[in-house]
DNA sequence: AGTTTTTGGTAAAACGATTTATTAGAGACA
DNA sequence: TGTCTCTAATAAATCGTTTTACCAAAAACT
């Protein structure tokens, strides 16, 4: 039989329907070898080390011919690695998490690994159940994002502004006492005295740290956080809506202030348009700072000064973390791994002037 | 032996490290039942008929007690379904991209799917490659988002405007001729005649379907488009940057003009800061009509009127399809699926006024 | 010439499920 | 009594890899 190719002994695998991908097997027996060999060779194992380059060229070209991939899955079954991790987030469309979910993503990508999103809008149900579903699909590792991580999995866990004291979890977290100075000082250095502030939502991991952090700024800085000028966020929506909300909450309360320290962008962003629809400029009648820098702050109108967390970079060092623990389990991982914030002066920020007070009293 | 178990004959299963689960073998030998026995019930399978209601619940008891998990990857092995898709988008940071991940996350979810997320930032090694990485992971299907497909794989394949006529993969795009008619003529009701455009960065798929339906609608409204008042975006970033920079090539070729179409938002507020900086204000002096109505929309200054694409349901409806695809192979999937664009007025837009012109003349 | 080492491989046992036969005993039926 | 069906299971093959254990022939060494 010319031009056909002699089939070694030993049955032969049964073809694959169209389209399918061809197996290990078959290579192996489209070459006259066997599987063992071509795994040895394919993965560039010490042990290959007696077969000839001739015998490995042969296996590669064929490889290459053939199109071979080897199946993920069955190579996880033997190997008992699944190279994927887990990220579970509050919400997808927030730049919040995207940021961070994009650092998270460069890290990984380059190394090997994929990730398994998640994300739970809050929803105690999704919280609680989410994680274990992660697991069951096998992810070496998970990365929880401002998002409270409470079950017990034998696998290593990230947490970006988790602040949870877990043993054996990290938290990737900003200096948040450095952050409430660097806005407060800005606010004080422009002159402002009363500042109001709008503390993020109950659910939030950041809340109370922030809080507390921005209580110990205030002090020492001799400036008052009158209980009258200090609301909560409330309700789930990463829209600006729960912002404007807390704003006008603010407003109402009829006590003057020409300085307010919002819990975030998109909350700053809500607070200022609470503002002009009390007739309030920003920043001539009221300053605003946010937190976070996402990047539409820089685009807004006016352009928020804000607190600037690096991101991209806590997803990026959430990943890292992740990948050594994963990568050599004996690495102790440190209980937390604190990141700086950075004070980024743009629009909505401004010298108070005499008229200010008056103004805001008459909202 | 009281009270000790009797382990049925075979050889036992070897003991697990601590915190590893345990395995369907395992929980067999416990219970002195074979692996088969354990499977058809676990699975409510229709062979379990035979085995008494008796033995179902000791296994069910057993599982839970040991908190059974049936490995995914071993399971996926067998039978040939991974339970997965993989999503390629341009960036995970934009509203468009989240909006409709959101949508897809809420079908795939609900219906037991996890996803694989790849955002390629309009890299062309990345478009090119993340198919690939992805259908290697066994993804039963793909769903690509504002990205030139071109691979060939054999797995089904939904885009959401991805205008490409392949066989095979079925596109869900607006109504764009609809979406055009609805932004122009907004603008000429409010009076406005001289309208500028900003067109899309060239890699983005919607581009030319929409700028042609543009045109189109504008010759049926007797609007010119005079090439002088059309510009397009450049560069990969997804910030209001690039949309800036088209804006003030605008204003810079001296052609007076009262209103603009943007191809997005996020554009739209690019060039609400360059009017604002060449001392236009909008809309007393130009009137803006943005696309997408990403959430950011309705709380930037001045809120913006938009032309809104049901991006989330669009993202749902690729997941629909898909997964209909994928459990249904013979089913024939429509080429395109359109939905329909809705114009929602906020402040960016308003009636036109004599001294208009002078304004955007003078910039 | 006899022993050891190297070369070039292969067979078979995992990994953890699912699925297809197969089977032993009990009842039903003729 | 013999055959047939039903019950309550199990053994073994399979998915596609990796890995361990083994082997025959050739080469090198004593």
């Amino acid at each position: 039989m010319p031009g056909k190719k002699r089939k070694s002994g030993g049955s032969a695998p049964r073809p694959r329907a169209q389209g399918q991908p061809v197996s290990l097997k078959q290579l192996a027996s489209s070459l006259g070898l066997s599987p063992t060999t071509l795994s040895l060779v394919l993965n560039h194992s010490e042990k290959a080390r007696s077969i000839p380059q001739e015998t490995k060229d042969r296996i590669f070209e064929a490889a290459r011919g053939l199109n071979y991939r080897p199946n993920y899955f069955a190579r996880s079954l033997r190997s008992q690695r699944t190279f994927s991790v887990g990220v579970l987030i509050p919400e997808l469309s927030d730049g919040y998490s995207a940021l961070v979910l994009t650092g998270i993503e460069d890290y990984l990508m380059q190394s090997g690994y994929i990730y398994l999103v998640a994300s739970h809008r809050h929803k105690e149900k999704s919280i609680e159940d989410y994680p274990r579903m992660l697991y069951d699909r096998s992810v070496e590792g998970l990365i929880a994002v401002d998002t409270p991580y409470e079950q017990e999995l034998p696998i290593p866990v990230v947490t970006v502004s988790g602040h949870k004291n877990r043993s054996g979890v990290t938290n990737i977290i900003l200096n948040h006492e450095s952050a409430a100075e660097l806005g407060l000082r800005h606010l004080v250095d422009l002159g402002h005295k009363k500042i109001a502030f709008i503390k993020g939502q109950s659910f939030s991991s950041d809340t109370e740290v922030r809080w507390e952090a921005i209580r110990h700024a205030a002090k020492q800085l001799n400036i008052p956080t009158n209980p009258k000028l200090v609301t909560q966020m409330e309700g789930v929506s990463a829209s600006p809506q729960v912002g404007h909300e807390a704003a006008r909450k603010l407003l109402q309360s009829g006590e003057p202030f020409t300085g307010l320290f919002a819990f975030n962008d998109i909350c700053a962003i809500g607070a200022i348009r609470a503002f002009r629809e009390a007739g309030l400029r920003v920043p001539e009648d009221v300053s605003v700072v946010g937190f976070d820098d996402i990047y539409e702050a820089a685009y807004h109108i006016p352009a928020l000064t804000t607190i600037r967390q690096p991101l991209q970079r806590m997803g990026a060092l959430a990943a890292e973390m992740l990948a050594k623990k994963i990568a050599e389990p004996g690495y102790e991982m440190p209980e937390f791994l604190q990141v700086e914030p950075e004070l980024i002066e743009r629009e909505s920020t401004a010298q108070v002037n005499s008229r200010q007070n008056i103004a805001a009293r008459n909202a």
